[in-house]
RNA sequence: GAGGGUGUAGCUCAGUAGGCAGAGCACGAGGUUGUGGCCCUCGGGGUCGCGGGUUCAAGUCCCGUCAUCCUCCCCA
């Protein structure tokens, strides 16, 4: 077998992220990180693999993410293990796995990092892609609720994109069930209207079908009961207080009772953070509360709720990078000047300067060149004396000595 | 899993009716023997995604396949 490697490539669904991707991929990562730290989250580093009936006893054994999306495979101990297609699982795992309820208070976790679900690629969905996202565990008070919403809604603006905001309660399990129930007895009036995926929810997940995107079926689910009116008085009163407190906090929101979530495990808060401004996949970040999932996977009964963004998603409706340093490329005018020229860059790094020293060889005219295309901002031409550059004006100053070039650099930069 | 668009130079793309593989940008050298961007000259670059078929002859027509983008489904 000839082996040809020129043609290898990256496999479907995955992505090489460098560049000016790289940059953006990092800026929204570290912003969430700082706001993350001024509201005292602290990171959690999870396994990318996990024991395949974590999810599906938490995103549910009917959801698409576990019918059709995972990364499954069997390791050579014979366990079967899937490539985490979210975060939230693991979380709530760990949060069991190392008794953190033992050590009292509360407990506010953030990760970060790649997610795999085996889907078609299409415009901001990969196979391999990465979300950000925080878990509030231990604290039932609305006002986890709340300034959950508020934090990733900051971030949101800190980033300077265009979004909205959708909130949602869909009661506790009680008033959950009670609603469903309703809401499949509804249906089933006028099953055959609906189109074909919306009639195999109804037995799978009946609150998709709210979802739906075919006419017919939102002007039938348009008379459908709402589940406000089935809200216990508890997740009433508890949906309330979370748009009070919204308002104080200066979040935007609006109210849609249609939404629900794909996964089985949330109880009262859903949300989602929509952008028009990506195509068909406009979910940035979304999450809610799940007071219910730590004890299903064997932990002590513990309210709990948290949300996920994704990166590659944000990163498209990123438009402008924060300015960074300037660069200042040293070039040697022969060889003879090699040693003053790294010298000279290492002197100007130790004190905070981005330097570039010039690294390809060739006539002068070829390093100024490249110096260009390295998007210098300053150069300094090496001889028995210091010549800067300033590549913009293209205007020259001589010095004789370093301490001279590099207090004339401070006084630019 | 279903539907549609696109694969030709590093990039963006042209390629008419099947008849020698092209342009612009980028890259390299020179014009300017110590100076980038603008201009001019010259130059290096291609399994035309891959495999098969039709034909004297295929980038072009046919079949398959892979990749990519978009949409549905679903989700961040």
């Amino acid at each position: 077998m000839e082996v040809n490697l020129s043609k290898i490539q990256k496999i479907r669904g995955f992505q090489d992220i460098y560049g000016e991707e790289a940059k953006k991929y990092r800026y929204v990562v570290d912003t969430f990180r700082k706001v993350f730290e001024f509201y005292n989250f602290k990171e959690i580093i999870l396994p990318y693999v996990e024991d395949i009936s974590l999810f599906k006893r938490s995103v549910g054994e009917a959801t698409d993410i576990v019918q059709k999306e995972m990364y499954v495979f069997t390791d050579k101990g014979g366990r079967e293990v899937a490539l985490r297609p979210e975060g939230t699982a693991s979380c709530v795992r760990a949060y069991i796995e190392e008794k953190m309820y033992a050590e009292g208070g509360y407990h506010k976790l953030f990760y970060e990092g790649a997610m795999f679900r085996y889907e078609r690629p299409q415009a901001g969905r990969y196979r391999q892609f990465h979300q950000i996202g925080a878990e509030i565990f231990g604290v039932s008070s609305v006002l986890a609720d709340a300034e959950l919403i508020s934090m990733v809604d900051n971030v949101l603006k800190k980033l300077k994109i265009n979004y909205k905001l959708e909130i949602n309660s869909l009661g506790d399990f009680q008033s959950r069930k009670s609603y469903t129930q309703n809401l499949v007895n509804y249906l089933k009036k006028y099953e055959n209207q609906l189109c074909e995926t919306c009639q195999k929810r109804i037995e799978l997940n009946p609150l998709r079908v709210l979802d739906c995107k075919v006419p017919t079926c939102k002007e039938i689910t348009k008379e459908a009961p709402k589940i406000t009116e089935f809200l216990s008085e508890e997740s009433q009163k508890r949906f309330l207080q979370l748009k009070e407190y919204l308002k104080a906090l200066n979040v935007d929101f609006i109210e849609n009772p249609r939404l629900v979530r794909g996964l089985d495990y949330y109880t009262d808060t859903v949300f989602e953070f929509i952008t028009e401004e990506i195509g068909a996949q406009g979910t940035v970040a979304a999450g809610g509360r799940y007071d219910n999932l730590v004890e299903q996977l064997g932990g002590p009964p513990t309210p709990a709720l948290g949300f996920a963004a994704g990166i590659e998603r944000l990163m498209l409706l990123v438009k402008d990078l924060p300015k960074e340093k300037p660069l200042i490329t040293v070039i040697p005018i022969t060889p003879d000047y090699n040693i003053q020229s790294i010298q000279l860059s290492n002197k100007l790094r130790n004190i905070n300067l981005k330097s570039e020293t010039m690294l390809k060889e060739g006539s002068l005219k070829s390093m100024l060149k490249t110096a260009d295309k390295l998007k210098s901002d300053f150069v300094v031409f090496v001889s028995d004396k210091y010549e800067l550059k300033d590549m913009a004006s293209g205007q020259q100053e001589i010095f004789y000595t370093q301490e001279d070039l590099i207090e004339a650099l401070k006084d630019k930069i």
